[in-house]
DNA sequence: ACATAATAGTTCAAACATGAACATTAAACA
DNA sequence: TGTTTAATGTTCATGTTTGAACTATTATGT
């Protein structure tokens, strides 16, 4: 019966991928309860987040930076469009894509929110020494890119 | 105008807690892909685990394991329930909870599904040595405690 | 004991995400 | 050129998540 001792939660491994899986969680909702008042999701903000960092960026690259698909993004528009948060105006030389730009109400919003987030990311991070603060990110950033490989 | 070197993606806490997320964000995804075969999505193999590692727990601790409303819980067992990989029968001395338990049918999936689990976790973990490893959990935990007070 | 609070689980409607099929436009290539 | 292939965004049906209101049961307080 050593079906046990090959069992995950002896494994280092998973073990300590659980924690960082549960602490995005928990800072995901966190983040969801302090931008209520804003009136804006998390999904939300990483949508004007992209938008400040890559002006006039489509539809489809705004998808795959947020690693969700195409038809959820059209459905995320219109609610942040109609609020006067950013404008989708066609493209001259290619007709299909929409390019994306905030407005300055987005912008000013987005400045509101980013206070909130980095508020939240400052409790969570000031956990950790710079130098293990650098180092979670970069292995992290080695685990996106293998993963996206697969 | 020196509002752009406060901005968030200036703070290295940011820039790294933004890999974090986008780490987990890749391997929720992929693991949704692995598990399509057994057709299993990942909150179901959540519950999986938690009622393999806390045998007869309520739906209500449960919820709160997996950070989610009890109606969701609710939603989310009779599915399983109805596939035969748990069953759910109420207290005895306190009829308002129900006490859930793997069959052993659930049991045999979740192996499988532990074991396409594991390997992704695997191939994440790996970027890291085990002092690494060890120190990326130990950091999360303190953030999920720190956050769980707020 | 009795009234009041709190708890476990359910129901329901609304919000949200997903993927396949579709229309439009552009690119490739014969 | 004309035809085929690919890319962008939308629509729609399906499934999921959520929170508020509800029922039933237990705890608390007088």
């Amino acid at each position: 019966m050593n079906i046990k001792q090959e069992l995950p939660w002896d494994n280092p491994r998973f073990r300590n991928w659980v924690a960082v899986a549960r602490a995005c969680h928990v800072l995901e909702r966190t983040l969801a309860v302090k931008l209520a008042p804003l009136d804006l999701k998390p999904a939300q903000l990483d949508v004007l987040m992209n938008l400040y960092r890559h002006p006039g960026m489509s539809q489809h690259d705004l998808a795959r930076k947020l690693l969700v698909g195409r038809s959820n993004i059209t459905m995320l528009l219109p609610q942040l469009e109609g609020r006067g948060l950013l404008c989708r105006e066609s493209d001259e030389k290619d007709k299909r894509v929409l390019r994306l730009n905030l407005t300055e109400a987005g912008e000013a919003l987005l400045m509101k929110a980013l206070k909130v987030h980095m508020a939240l990311i400052e409790k969570a991070m000031s956990q950790s020494t710079p130098e293990q603060c650098d180092m979670i990110g970069e292995q992290m950033r080695k685990i996106a890119d293998v993963l996206k490989e697969a």
